[in-house]
DNA sequence: ATGATGACCCGGA
DNA sequence: ATCCGGGCCATCA
């Protein structure tokens, strides 16, 4: 009895991360919220960027609270556009029109 | 062991 | 819109 977090934690994050719809964009903050952390939206970063490390993930269809993609992450932007979802300028998409309804 | 950092969020000024 | 401070917790140096 002993690490609920880490496996389980990482587990559920990327439980819900499979489940944004193409098209769709979540944030930090709803995830954070959809596992029962609703503090913790800095954590479901944190687990997101070794994403990699775990499977294959549609984690470039999370962005922060402001909808401004991953600084530094280009490519996000072209996988993004690629599934229809536009963006408002160079760094944010238009969440008002893509975000994930949950 | 500690202290700083970060793909964050929210409320207040 | 900006800037600041508090909260949260895994990772990193």
């Amino acid at each position: 009895m002993k690490k609920i977090l880490d496996e389980s934690l990482v587990y559920e994050i990327l439980s819900v991360v499979e489940e944004i719809p193409e098209g769709n964009v979540a944030t930090y903050g709803q995830i954070a919220r959809l596992i029962g952390r609703d503090k913790n939206s800095r954590l479901v970063g944190t687990v997101l960027r070794r994403a990699g490390l775990y499977g294959e993930y549609p984690c470039h269809r999370v962005v922060n609270h402001a909808g401004r993609i991953v600084p530094g992450w280009t490519e996000q932007r072209y996988l993004l556009e690629q599934e229809g979802v536009s963006m408002k300028n160079d760094t944010h998409v238009d969440l008002k029109r893509f975000q994930w309804d949950c």
